[in-house]
DNA sequence: CTGTTAGCGCTTTCAG
DNA sequence: CTGAAAGCGCTAACAG
């Protein structure tokens, strides 16, 4: 069986693929002329590129992207690692945002759904066996042990909703203390005095930073701090809000970390027939789509995922993702007058 | 300068990148050794094995996905065609349950977000260009022609949410008709008699399918065909609806293409004050988390996600994704009746 | 079971 | 501007 006489057998008459060889052998160039074709900027005369153009397109040529990024060392591969977007509005409204941003910069989106640390840095290895351009991380139980072990790579990281203080990372982080500050001071401005934080069972970092915007807020107004309730974002979570409710003593503002709990907390107050905003304020944090269904009109801090997206993809492209050499990038979090409050 | 005498100058000092070679060179075996050590079901000796583990361990070596995905000519990466999932909670779910599903195969899944057929078309170039593993696409958008043309190339194609005829593809897809079907005879069994379907003005595969289960289950009845109104999925299409609802002859059941389509009918109707399912009986689609909120409690069909990845996942195994040799796999889809209809 | 040896398909100096 | 040649890091026969 000598390769050189006889044709091998393909296995199927279709989808023989085409390689940079056979293109150059039937233009008549060498194999790096039609690289340097298929390379923007790359040094070459118009008329070879318009020859290799032609003699790729009527044999069906595809760059390898495998063999691309193996010789460059480099793939214009993205990583994204996202919690679970199944239940949150946010992360998918997030997910959405840097697909399109990644096209944009002729990269491709690898999605990672992690729960818990060692997903994330499973992922994170993963990312860099791809020789990922950069990596990009939304989920919130995202460590700072983890970020620091991040950093020893050579790889462009983003963290989105966690700041991360000092090191090469990039982080896009709304202004959370001063966004659930605003909703608390609206809140109180209306009448309300026994306000409740509502935040999720498993606290991530903006959780720690909205929670200390409503207690500075409260406290500003000589009000003690906050009562905490913490519910799972899950199906359950109405009846679990309405547990809260039915307990003395009755708040009579809830803000809450996100919408989705927000939301939540709306429908527990229907059902207990209990009036909103008249004897019960509720905001939200996000400005989801559904927060504004008529259903809800919720009142609350809106996260603009473009202000999020333009500095990473700055970032990303090499460019300095903000005014200054500052690494953290506060997204400013103005409160949103609806309805509930 | 010659490469063999001084160490090559590195940019920094931290990612050097260990390969197959050193980690060979330090075990004292070959690099075919070490490539088997990485590959599950290869022969080697459990010695050779752990040896090369440790060293590697020791090392901080990592097989690069990019070399062994060309020297395979085929890379684990599993390509994901979606359309809008900021916009679509269906079209979210699905990709949350692909990820999970490729993880489980130790797969990696590239997300492309297309919005049209060229884009469907460009994607699945690139998906073929990375040597993908398999393609999945679920875009409503996808049309016949295209599904032929990527049959012609060497990857296993997916098809969600569209019947294709013949071919290689698997396609996964609701039974449709009978879902609207059901749905129909039920609003027509609580006295409903002018049915409305709402679709999306964009008209996909699965729409068309809808409406003739409609068509049909009110034929059956001796009603003539339903009146068809169109609205986009966006942010007003509950203005859009709402339009329609206050022009006369008014329905008395509107059979929604799906879930985002019959919530906003719903939140039209009371903004009309009509009472809903007194007056007005919707039914939507999909079952997607909000249908089940209090605030709504909407009659629908789901599609249950799970039933249609499983076919999928032992399709991308290589198992047979279903009882016969059919290529189509037809999801059954009973009515989940709640309170709007 | 293990090592040797060709590649996988493209990029990138380095000469010319 | 163009071509030759040496890799990028790993896999897969093929001998042994």
């Amino acid at each position: 069986m000598n390769a050189g006489s006889k044709p091998p057998a393909r296995r199927s008459r279709r989808a023989k693929t085409v390689t940079l060889r056979e293109v150059a052998a039937d233009a008549g160039v060498s194999i790096a002329a039609v690289s340097r074709a298929f390379t923007p900027g790359a040094r070459i005369a118009d008329e070879t590129r318009d020859l290799v153009f032609r003699t790729a397109e009527r044999l069906g040529y595809r760059p390898s992207r495998l063999a691309r990024s193996l010789s460059r060392t480099r793939s214009d591969l993205v990583a994204l690692l996202v919690g679970d977007m199944a239940t949150s509005s946010f992360d998918r409204l997030f997910v959405d945002a840097v697909l399109d941003m990644a096209a944009r910069l002729g990269r491709h989106t690898l999605v990672f759904k992690v729960a818990g640390e060692a997903a994330i840095g499973a992922a994170f290895d993963m990312a860099q066996d791809y020789r990922a351009a950069g990596v990009i991380v939304a989920a919130g139980t995202m460590t700072e042990a983890l970020s620091r072990r991040f950093e020893a790579v050579d790889i462009p990281l983003v963290l989105a909703g966690r700041a991360a203080n000092g090191g090469q990372a990039l982080s896009i982080v709304s202004d959370n203390r001063n966004g659930a500050a605003a909703a608390t001071r609206h809140v109180i401005a209306t009448g309300a005095r026994r306000l409740v934080y509502v935040g999720r069972r498993q606290r991530v970092f903006c959780d720690g930073e909205r929670l200390e915007g409503v207690a500075k807020a409260m406290a500003e107004a000589g009000l003690p701090p906050p009562s905490v309730w913490r519910a799972d974002e899950n199906a359950d979570v109405v009846g679990q809000l309405r547990a809260h409710l039915t307990a003395a003593p009755t708040p009579d503002a809830l803000i809450c970390f996100n919408d989705r709990l927000a939301i939540a907390a709306l429908e527990a107050a229907a059902s207990l027939g209990i009036d909103v905003p008249g004897r019960l304020r509720i905001t939200g944090y996000d400005d989801i789509p559904e927060a504004s269904w008529e259903s809800f009109r919720l009142t609350t801090v809106p996260q603009p995922i473009d202000r999020a997206i333009a500095p990473i993809e700055a970032f990303l492209s090499g460019r300095p993702p903000g005014p200054g050499p500052d690494r953290v990038v506060r997204i400013p979090a103005p409160l949103l007058i609806r309805r509930t409050a």
